[in-house]
DNA sequence: GCGGACTGCTTACCT
DNA sequence: ACAGGTAAGCAGTCCGCG
């Protein structure tokens, strides 16, 4: 390594020479001018330098011309991309057991076009705990290895094994292994490269950047840990180097691209790109805001005028301009598109083809599913945010579509412009404002708190050792064992195949509660239903990585091979875990849930520290929240190239061990436990003596640490779990599973919901509590007077908003209401698919729905709005004493009284 | 032919 | 393509009932 000290946190990427353009053009450019800038000369690919300034290592992929793996590294100084190509001869193979005078025999092999030569290798076999001796199989081209449907070395071998094998072998059955990792994932494993991290190129050759400060702090987190075993403490290095170096600033372009169909209410297929593309933004990080336009005949300029730093360009004709865009895409270093591998590249690509622009100049790599860049690096940040636990576990469930408009409302708070026209009667100004506010909203989703996304896709790439497209588009598990392979290549050991691990270890021994699910989860403890004051919330910080890391848990350690692991069994199952040899799984998560616990969650609270460390270090914790949540799962998940069901049982059984034994320890010491759900316990009123020793024991006796979570100034209990409502000291009210809280309930409804939230935020005593009551039931009563007398502002307020989680035609069991309401909007001409949102109105009519927009007034159900009320209001009411009759029935006798 | 008990499907949520 | 557990509403079915 290097010794390097620079701010990297201070870098900003010198003003660029649009910049330069930018000040010498007026705002209106013409297209004579566009094709000036056109004609500037482009260098590709643009190789790095024998010498090259620390740059951010981003992605990687294979050059099918050169043969080589290619690196490239963001230099956040120019802001420039360069492309460094392997120079240490590195070669696609695969392994088998099959020894190389067996592999002779098959002409398939040898005379492969794409085989190179054969090598032998021990590796240590984690499934059989011994060294083995393999061949490796070294090919021209990952092609031949794998990644096509058939002729590939990976399916001849087993294929053709059987007509060699005549008796003369002691190969029971041919296997290959690692046959099915990318390419560029290989190399950057056996080379130990670290994408994300900072590298420099000196004399043509890449290395590693070590930048002093960081080194420092790496040291001082060791120290931390310094209790730790030496094995523990080299993962924590590890990871912690990984979160500790410091990100770049993104140089970047958002885009979004309009197309004008004559008369359609369907997208356009950007496969076919049949219509005109006549309006494309840009919105950079160097303050470029840009409306490329074409002309067209009859198109009027439009009243109202944008913002003076809004470059609006005309096109004569739409080759000009989709050069101009390219010229974009052959330039920024990240381009942010929200949907483009499906829609925006894709179309700008076969569109360019159509107009038979060729395809030297086209930027775009289009594949099945994405859409890569030549140059830089594209992000779709509508598969970014699409991401389940990027959804939940980093932005917790703040947006609920996925749909630009959704996300940027509630993640940077700008509206999508709506439109009262179709795209053709769009005068240039109002198609200009349109698409620019999308690449504006698109472009704003990476830059909030400090470019939060593109600083959390880097740690993961960092993380999970994969390019930044790659790791912006795959899912937590894809992450998880891409750090896994990492660390099998490191240790040099074989990766197993996945139907190998299951055979040996593929067995559940509990029963699961659900029907369809294959083994027994967490305990949820009955509520003691009603308010209670003073409600301590205990609960284990992560506790299933804990249980990962304190119990040995690994497809290895699991049902070990040694007979004297055989007694260290795990509660409530007959599985057992091996006592000699720690599981890498173990190690890994362990020292990543240590880290974040230890470290990263106080850091990122540490208001000691500058705003921009801390907002860093609550980046890193959130992107260990995400990996940590799902590491347990996805032993449990057969699409987990790791694949080990009894590891997930044995985690959740332990679980369930860990959570009843203090269960039963709270008790004993003469605490009331009042709910319990997986990982916390409830307790009612204790006291700081009953915490500690609680504390103390759990400790001692689980080796697992036990922290008090939070402290409700009163919780409410209904009978139901996963159902409750606690307010904290400072007035904040958690809702947990209520209907009241569900995001697809009517507005008309949440709304009396939140008032009662509000009012129930102030109380502070239970005297309080009984006037709060009154208030209460106020509120519901004034909610079900005006469902009565039909008082409600709009229809919009009474929908109901159910995510279509299917194609239509796959309901074919029931047909659920949303689906009603889907189908009928699909007669008038709507496109219906899966993942809408569709939002509808209870009528008294067959079949007792409508979509919102088709419904009206007086064809309400009244009767199934005041059931629902009834119902949401229930899970609260039931446990304050109250009853919705009651409180209904009062207003019956006065009127009677009136 | 009708209604209640039941199961199954679907969605949204909790940890 | 992380997991299992819980609640709720509705669709559809079964069964008893002269």
């Amino acid at each position: 390594m290097v010794q390097k000290s620079l701010d990297f946190y201070s870098q900003v990427p010198k003003k660029m020479v649009n910049e330069e353009a930018k000040a010498e053009a007026p705002a209106k450019n013409t297209a004579e001018e566009n094709q000036k800038k056109e004609g500037r000369r482009r260098v590709f690919p643009p190789v790095a330098p024998e010498n090259l300034l620390p740059s951010y290592f981003v992605s990687a992929s294979y050059d099918g011309h050169l043969k080589k793996a290619l690196i490239k590294l963001y230099e956040p100084q120019s802001g420039k991309i360069y492309f460094w190509y392997d120079n240490t001869g590195h070669k696609p193979y695969c392994l088998t057991n099959l020894s190389q005078h067996e592999l002779e025999k098959i002409d398939r092999v040898v005379h492969h076009e794409g085989f190179d030569h054969f090598e032998l290798e021990e590796k240590f076999d984690p499934l059989l705990d011994k060294k083995v001796t393999v061949t490796k199989i070294f090919a021209n081209d990952p092609l031949a290895i794998g990644g096509k449907p058939e002729g590939t070395l990976r399916d001849i071998i087993p294929e053709d094994f059987p007509k060699i094998s005549g008796g003369i072998t002691n190969s029971e059955e041919a296997k290959v292994w690692e046959a099915r990792i990318k390419y560029y994932q290989c190399y950057i494993y056996d080379r130990q490269l670290l994408p994300g991290m900072i590298y420099e190129v000196k004399n043509g050759s890449l290395s590693a950047v070590n930048l002093e400060e960081t080194e420092q702090r790496v040291s001082q987190i060791k120290s931390i840990f310094k209790g730790d075993t030496a094995e523990e403490l080299e993962y924590t290095e590890a990871w912690a180097r990984l979160l500790e170096y410091p990100a770049p600033k993104f140089r970047r372009a958002a885009i979004d691209i309009e197309v004008t169909a004559p008369v359609s209410t369907r997208v356009p297929d950007p496969r076919e790109a049949a219509y005109p593309v006549t309006c494309v933004s840009v919105y950079t990080s160097d303050n470029q805001k840009r409306v490329l336009l074409l002309k067209r005949e009859g198109v009027r300029e439009g009243n109202e005028h944008l913002p003076a730093e809004v470059s609006v360009e005309y096109f004569e004709s739409e080759e000009k301009l989709l050069r101009a865009v390219f010229e974009v895409l052959w330039e920024y270093p990240f381009i942010l598109t929200f949907n483009g591998d499906d829609f925006d590249l894709r179309y700008l690509a076969h569109r360019a083809i159509n107009l038979g622009i060729s395809k030297g100049d086209i930027p775009i790599e289009v594949g099945k599913r994405v859409c890569l860049l030549r140059y830089g690096v594209h992000i779709d940040l509508y598969k970014f945010f699409f991401n389940r636990s990027i959804q939940i576990y980093a932005f917790n469930n703040r947006y609920r579509d996925v749909t630009l408009g959704d996300v940027g409302n509630a993640l940077i708070g700008v509206e999508k412009i709506q439109l009262e026209k179709s795209f053709s009667e769009l005068t240039y100004t109002e198609l200009a404002r349109y698409c620019l506010r999308d690449s504006e909203i698109t472009f704003k989703l990476t830059s909030f708190e400090d470019e939060l996304p593109m600083k959390l896709i880097l740690v993961l790439a960092r993380i999970s050792s994969m390019p930044m497209e790659d790791v912006s588009r795959q899912g937590v598990s894809r992450w998880i064992r891409n750090f896994m392979h990492r660390e099998h290549r490191k240790r040099n050991m074989l990766i197993p195949n996945a139907e190998d691990i299951l055979t040996k270890k593929g067995k559940v021994a509990t029963t699961a509660i659900i029907k369809g699910k294959k083994y027994k989860g967490a305990i949820v403890v009955e509520p003691v239903p009603g308010v209670h004051f003073n409600v301590a919330v205990m609960d284990f910080p992560s506790l299933y990585p804990s249980i990962i890391k304190v119990w040995n848990l690994g497809y290895q350690s699991i049902l070990c091979t040694h007979a004297e692991c055989q007694s260290n069994l795990i509660p409530d199952t007959p599985h057992w875990v091996c006592t000699k040899k720690r599981a890498m799984e173990s190690l890994l998560i362990g020292s990543l849930r240590d880290l974040r616990v230890r470290w990263y969650k106080l850091k990122a609270k540490d208001k000691t520290l500058p705003a921009e460390l801390r907002i860093w270090y609550n980046i890193a914790q959130g992107a260990l929240k995400v990996i940590l949540n799902a590491s347990y799962g996805v032993f449990g998940a057969d699409s987990f190239d790791l694949y080990c069901p009894p590891v997930a049982e044995a985690t959740a059984a332990i679980g369930r061990h860990s959570i009843t034994q203090i269960l039963k320890h709270a008790e004993s010491l003469g605490i009331q436990v009042l709910y319990g759900d997986t990982d916390s316990l409830f307790l009612k009123n204790p006291s700081r003596e009953q915490v500690e020793e609680l504390t103390r024991w759990t400790e001692h006796e689980l080796k697992m640490g036990i922290d008090v979570d939070k402290v409700y100034r009163y919780a409410v209990f209904s009978s139901r779990k996963k159902n409750y409502l606690g307010v904290l000291e400072d007035g904040t009210v958690d809702v947990k599973g209520l209907t009241g809280k569900k995001k697809h309930i009517p507005a008309f409804i949440k709304n009396a919901f939140n008032k009662m939230k509000e009012r129930l935020s102030q109380v502070k005593t239970p005297v309080e509590f009984e006037k709060a009551k009154k208030d209460i039931a106020d509120i519901v009563r004034e909610r079900y007077m005006r469902l009565k007398r039909r008082e409600w502002e709009n229809l919009g307020e009474l929908a109901f908003h159910i995510v279509l989680g299917e194609e239509l035609e796959h309901y074919t069991k029931t047909t659920p209401q949303h689906v009603k309401a889907a189908k009928i909007l699909k007669d008038n001409g709507a496109e219906i698919r899966a993942g809408d949102l569709i939002s509808f109105v209870k009528t008294t009519r067959e079949p007792h729905v409508k979509p919102v927009e088709l419904a009206t007034k007086n064809e309400v159900d009244v009767d199934k709005y005041t059931a629902y009320l009834h119902s949401t209001f229930d899970q609260v009411l039931d446990a304050l004493g109250l009853s919705f009759d009651e409180i209904i029935g009062l207003t019956k006798l006065e009127r009677f009284l009136a």
